[in-house]
RNA sequence: GGGCGGCUAGCUCAGUUGGUUAGAGCGCGUCGCUGAUAACGACGAGGUCACAAGUUCGAAUCUUGUGCCGCCCA
């Protein structure tokens, strides 16, 4: 016997005991267990940060997650699913300075370095038991207790040995960023802190004249130590000017460049007032001569291009008087000036200022490109230097000599005051723009500003990245040579460093004398090094607080203390840098860092890369997705263009023209890299040989808004949290709402509404069928499986090997008794059988392809078949009577039935894996499981079915996530009775549909229908089949009528797609000679002669019936309806016998419903009673008694009171009854 | 400013290499069925497929442009 099954599951309930099962049963364990030594299917967790509370977001890639790994396993893989957590970063320090009321960096270094990773370590785990229960409750099986985690020292030491790897290759270099700095506060701030501070503010707006040197006679730069050239009074006249905008004044003493763009048209023109001439975008002229109010009169124009390279003088000589002359040799060969030349640029627009864009590279990002470009060009250490005239504290330095000590923004005025006295500049406005401010110092202007920073030199891994990529599998597609792949195009190297506290610590050692340098693989490298010192702040650290984590003595400021003998200099010391480095390095590192490798875990590594599969949301293509191809590509890859030879590090890798020059970095010229020779820590051949990308599949996750479609908020409480979903609904009603309401990157919203409508739409319907089943099994006609299931051994080849557990598939329920195969059964098992083999193959095939979205659809439309097709047009079948007329087709029913629910079981187990679960363990939960076995089980008493002879005692797999994912039998699957069950479907529809157009209730019984095919081809199946069709439309006969004009007429249209290529702009002639001919007599011809000819314009056409589309519409007058190719005619008059079964069948209703009102249960007896019928009436119940009295259960049916019953007024048609129903058995009164 | 994605029924979303009646679910309305009942079925109303131009015999679908929304980068 099953468990009963209640049709009102608490499917939350439900799920928290599976929960607990699976927890004491360690399932998952089991799971991968039933996997070992099958292939791998690798899976990578990126790590989430539990510094936050999780969101519905987080479920979304919790769920995914979970459903592939799951799939995988079923389908025969192992797959290992190690838990991670991020922990490092800014996000965590600013939620811990919120906690201690700080914002500044200085604040930070008050309150203690060291107190403060303390607060942060301790803040990484604050919602970690959130995250762990959300993990657990949405069923997300990974193991927890394994987790990575970024702070501890193994992991550090990893992305230790990495930057050492990339540093000995000279890949990692220090070099310049621009910043958005906070000059009085002295610290950068964050793009999310930037964003917190623009306001719109008036700046001035400048457009100064550069005059341009006449080539040739600044030629005198060529001759070391001369000057600068300048212009004598002669030429000012004669040679033009550029027209130079900016809105920043104070970067123009440390201009570099002017900026054109290649392709614009610049004009020369003369101003009608002054006489100068001068150069600016052709586009431009009018507007700037509006707003100089003078006539601009244009002599000449050109391109961009043609201005590239042509000299001028710059407004302030602070540089220029020293280096004007100076030129580097190019790397293309032949020479040319360092700086104040025109250059070329892609983002000067003509939308605001000249089209002429003054760059200052120390100021802005886009500027310090442009510099780096140039540099580029320029054979090492002869390029432009970084020119530089401000301090970090935002005042001018000794090197603009007028302005010094001033801060920058109030020297707006002054150097607009000189430009115009010195007749440089030559209009001024105020410009209205967005500009930042200190998010926490709203008076304080941030400036971009250089800072020193360490970069790993990604550019040279370029193509090798393109390369990886080409070989992922994105979805959506889009993403490879979209989003992603463009981010690729347009890299820049990585800047790697953070002036911050709580990371992993760049491990690079200087030399306090040389400023040489070198890097460290791990905490025991380190201790190792000659007359290491330090090590004791930490031992102190840990005595005065021993519940310290150990992995905090490789974090600042423990491992700053520590320091060592230089080997480049006697009696020099080594001390660590300062910065920590980008976590999102980290995350990267997670392919090997998860496993200490190379330190430790190198088998594991090796036999755990690449991923098969990965998942994240859209924001992680500049993050995880990318730090994990850059690492994996420079760490792992075959094409290593940043090195050479064989050796992985080593001195001959850093060859001159792969290390990028830092000379021109005024503050980095002390500092040389100073490779070492490697530690033997090298990469496994064996994982370079393999797919260097780091994963091979990834969904790429859509984002998810709020109800209101905006972004989730905490603050606008825009969503339910993911516990009260699991409350209300279940987590299988939120999966199945991922999985199955929209392809997983489509951007998502998230609307409670759609997760509770999963339920009677998905979750429900099956658990009806389920429950039916279960009900029906367990009444009378003790449907007992596991009395019926032979055992194992003999069930043939191909069956599962005695001793394991049953997985109930059809091979294993092939022996059963009074198990027929699907061949010898009815239309409609057979039909079920088919669609569900065509469902797992269409599931399995999506599944592979990861479109969940897919096989969620056809999963959807087979429980729909099964819950609105078989199970509704079998009920009688299962409510008919357990003797010999019926048994076996009784039987066919129970096996065919429980066969879908145990396959679909296993079908849904990966999306909704605890209905399943539910449904498995008791639908196989009756052959007991392994060391219960049968015999704990009473046998035979009650069965009305034969006993079976004694086997050896199967039982089954204890859970359905144990077992193999079910593979479609083919033979199954027939697809023209899938064909033929869609039109018989159809013309049910319409059949139902001409009942209610014409006010013919389903009750009453008609005579005839009659049914109009426009293609035969099914006709005689349908006509020998038609018994459901009779049922399911309440009629006596039905008739396929062939001789059918008095009821339609023929729309005969061309086949477009067919005909379309043929004969292309014919088609409109055909279409409408088809539309006027007579579309009987058109198909009358078609079927003597197999085709048709037409004169198109003309042209002669020949058709067959391929070409042609018919449409058959049903004339008025008729209680018709029409579909494409069919039409169904009901006949309406209606005989007395047809009347009163009518009046019967009411009958049955208003006793069926009399019987739920008395709670009676399904099976018991009843005796009825009728007062107040008419002749008529009575006439038509004994007409029909036994047929009443078989659906009713009804012992007794009399014309009179029932003595002690409430009778019940009914209303039957037009007539009023009185009607008593009582149990059998029940005690009067 | 650049890149990417999106815009289809009141709502949430499908729409398969372009094929002439654009679908589903929910919601709404009408009717019906029912011992699977937190149901179920049929029918109906509801669409300028964001807009414009183009390619084509034919465009929701391809091209270009515009608008709006979102994300990422500046």
């Amino acid at each position: 016997m099953f468990q009963p099954a209640y049709a009102s599951a608490n499917f939350p309930k439900q799920e928290e005991e599976i929960l607990r099962f699976w927890n004491e049963r360690g399932i998952y364990d089991k799971s991968l267990a039933g996997r070992a030594g099958a292939p791998k299917f690798v899976f990578y967790e990126g790590p989430p940060t539990a510094n936050g509370m999780p969101h519905p977001g987080h479920c979304l890639t919790r769920a995914i997650k979970d459903l592939f790994p799951r799939y995988k396993t079923m389908r025969g893989y192992l797959c290992e699913r190690k838990a991670g957590w991020d922990t490092h970063g800014l996000p965590v320090e600013v939620e811990v300075c919120k906690e201690l009321g700080i914002h500044a960096k200085e604040e930070i270094e008050a309150f203690g370095v060291e107190a403060f990773i303390h607060k942060c370590q301790e803040s990484v785990w604050r919602y970690m038991q959130e995250w762990e229960r959300l993990t657990e409750r949405i069923g997300f099986w990974i193991k927890l207790d394994e987790a990575y985690v970024t702070y501890h020292q193994s992991y550090v030491e990893s992305v230790w040995w990495s930057l050492k790897n990339l540093f000995d290759r000279g890949l990692l270099y220090q070099g310049h960023k621009i910043v958005w700095w906070w000059a009085q506060g002295g610290t950068s701030l964050s793009a999310g802190e930037v964003g917190l501070g623009y306001r719109e503010v008036a700046d001035p707006s400048v457009y100064v004249l550069f005059p341009l040197v006449e080539e040739g006679k600044g030629s005198e730069f060529r001759v070391q130590g001369s000057v600068a050239p300048t212009r004598s009074v002669s030429e000012e006249s004669a040679t033009p000017s550029l027209l130079v905008w900016t809105t920043t004044p104070w970067t123009l003493p440390s201009n570099q460049f002017a900026a054109v763009h290649p392709e614009l048209d610049y004009a020369t023109v003369v101003d009608s007032e002054t006489g100068q001439r001068i150069i600016m975008a052709a586009a431009l002229v009018e507007t700037i001569a509006a707003k100089v109010k003078r006539e601009l009169n244009v002599e000449s124009t050109c391109k961009g291009k043609d201005l590239l390279g042509r000299r001028y003088v710059p407004p302030f000589d602070y540089y220029y008087k020293a280096q004007g002359h100076r030129a580097g040799r190019l790397k293309s060969g032949g020479e040319q000036p360092v700086a104040w030349r025109v250059v070329a640029a892609n983002f000067v627009t003509t939308d605001s200022g000249s089209g002429v864009v003054h760059q200052a590279p120390a100021f802005g990002e886009v500027d310090f490109q442009v510099l780096v470009d140039e540099q580029a060009r320029f054979i090492d250490g002869e390029g432009p230097p970084l020119i530089n005239a401000v301090g970090p504290d935002g005042k001018f330095t000794a090197e603009a000599a007028d302005y010094q000590g001033r801060w920058v923004k109030e020297c707006d005025k002054d150097i607009t005051r000189r430009l115009k006295e010195e007749g440089k500049l030559y209009h001024q406005e105020q410009y209205l723009h967005e500009y930042p401010f200190c998010w926490r110092a709203e008076q304080d202007p941030l400036i971009q500003y250089p800072r020193q920073s360490w970069f790993i030199k990604t550019t040279a891994f370029k193509d090798a990245m393109l390369a990886n990529n080409e070989q992922i599998n994105w979805l959506p597609e889009h993403i490879k040579h979209g989003r992603f792949g463009n981010f690729l195009e347009s890299n820049v190297d990585w800047a790697l460093s953070r002036e911050r506290y709580w990371g992993t610590p760049l491990p690079i050692w200087v030399c306090q004398q040389t400023g040489k340098m070198e890097a460290v693989a791990s905490y025991d490298e380190l201790l190792k090094k000659p007359g290491i010192r330090g090590t004791e702040v930490w031992d102190a650290a840990k005595k005065a607080k021993p519940s310290l984590p150990d992995d905090l003595r490789v974090h600042k400021p423990y491992i700053d203390a520590v320091t060592y003998d230089s080997p480049f200099a006697a009696g020099a010391r080594m001390e660590r840098v300062t910065e920590v480095i980008d976590c999102w390095y980290d995350s990267g590192a997670m392919p090997f860092a998860q496993w200490g490798y190379p330190h430790a875990g190198v088998s594991k590594f090796e036999e755990q890369f690449p991923a098969d599969f990965i998942s994240e949301a859209l924001d992680q293509t500049r993050g995880w997705f990318y730090s994990q191809l850059a690492i994996s590509t420079m760490l792992f890859g075959e094409k290593m263009e940043g090195q050479r030879s064989e050796g992985v590090g080593g001195q001959q890798s850093a060859s001159a023209d792969k290390v990028p020059s830092t000379q021109y970095s005024v503050l980095s010229t002390a500092r040389q890299a100073a490779p070492t020779p490697h530690s033997a820590l090298r990469t496994p051949q064996s994982i370079r040989t393999q797919f260097p990308h780091p994963f091979k599949n990834c969904i790429v996750l859509g984002l998810m808004l709020g109800e209101d479609g905006q972004k989730m908020s905490k603050q606008k409480r825009n969503y339910r949290e993911p516990r009260e979903i699991f409350d209300k609904y279940g987590a299988d009603a939120l999966r199945w709402y991922f999985f199955a309401t929209q392809p997983p990157w489509t951007t998502i919203r998230y609307a409670e509404r759609a997760i509770k409508d999963t339920i009677p739409e998905f979750i429900l319907r099956l658990w009806n069928c389920y429950s039916f089943f279960v009900n029906y099994a367990n009444s009378n006609d003790r449907f007992e499986p596991e009395k019926l299931v032979l055992s194992r051994d003999l069930t043939g080849p191909g069956a599962a090997a005695i001793g394991a557990p049953l997985q109930l598939n059809a091979a294993d329920l092939a022996n059963s008794k009074g198990f027929r195969p699907a061949r010898e059964r009815s239309e409609l098992d057979r039909w079920i059988l088919s669609e569900l083999n065509r469902t797992i193959a269409a599931v399995v095939e999506r599944m592979d392809a990861y479109d969940n979205y897919e096989a969620c659809k056809r999963l959807n439309a087979f429980v729909d078949g099964l819950s609105n097709w078989y199970v509704r047009r079998s009920r009688d079948r299962f409510w008919a009577a357990m003797d010999a007329a019926h048994q076996q087709d009784k039987l066919d029913a129970y096996w065919t039935l429980y066969e879908c629910l145990l396959t679909t079981a296993k079908l849904i187990a990966p999306f909704t894996p605890f209905v399943a679960e539910a449904m498995w363990r008791n639908l196989a939960g009756v052959f007991g499981e392994q060391g219960l076995g049968l015999g704990a089980r009473a046998s035979g008493e009650g069965s009305t079915l034969p006993a079976l002879a004694p086997s050896p005692s199967p039982f089954a797999a204890e859970s359905v996530h144990l077992c193999d994912y079910p593979t479609p039998d083919l033979k199954q699957i027939d697809e023209t009775l899938s064909t033929r069950m869609d039109l018989l479907r159809q013309i049910a529809s319409l059949g139902l549909s001409a009942r209610m157009a014409n006010k013919l209730k389903v009750r009453q019984p008609l005579s005839k229908v009659e049914v109009i095919l426009s293609d035969q081809t099914h006709q005689a199946w349908l006509e020998e089949h038609d018994e459901l069709l009779r049922d399911e439309l309440n009629v006596k006969t039905i008739e396929y009528t062939k001789d059918a004009d008095k009821y339609i007429t023929y729309q005969v249209q061309p086949n477009f797609k067919r005909l379309g290529p043929r004969i292309g702009k014919l088609l409109p002639a055909c279409k409408q000679a088809l539309a006027s001919a007579d579309g009987g007599k058109l198909l009358a011809e078609l079927t003597a002669t197999g085709k048709v000819a037409l004169d198109l314009a003309g042209e002669r056409v020949e058709l067959d019936s391929e070409d042609i589309q018919v449409r058959l519409n049903a004339k008025s007058g008729w209680a018709a309806a029409q579909g494409v190719g069919c039409v169904v005619v009901l006949a309406t008059e209606l005989t007395p016998e047809l009347v009163a079964e009518g009046q019967a069948r009411d009958f049955v209703r208003l006793v069926q419903d009399r019987r739920k009102d008395l709670n009676l249960d399904f099976t018991d007896k009843i005796e009825i009673g009728i007062v107040g019928a008419s002749p008529m009436l009575q006439q038509a119940i004994e007409q029909n008694r036994d047929y009443i009295c078989g659906e009713t259960l009804a012992a007794k049916l009399v014309f009179v009171a029932l003595p002690g019953v409430d009778p019940i007024e009914v209303e039957l048609g037009e007539e009023k009854i009185e009607l008593f129903v009582r149990k059998v058995g029940a005690k009067n009164g």
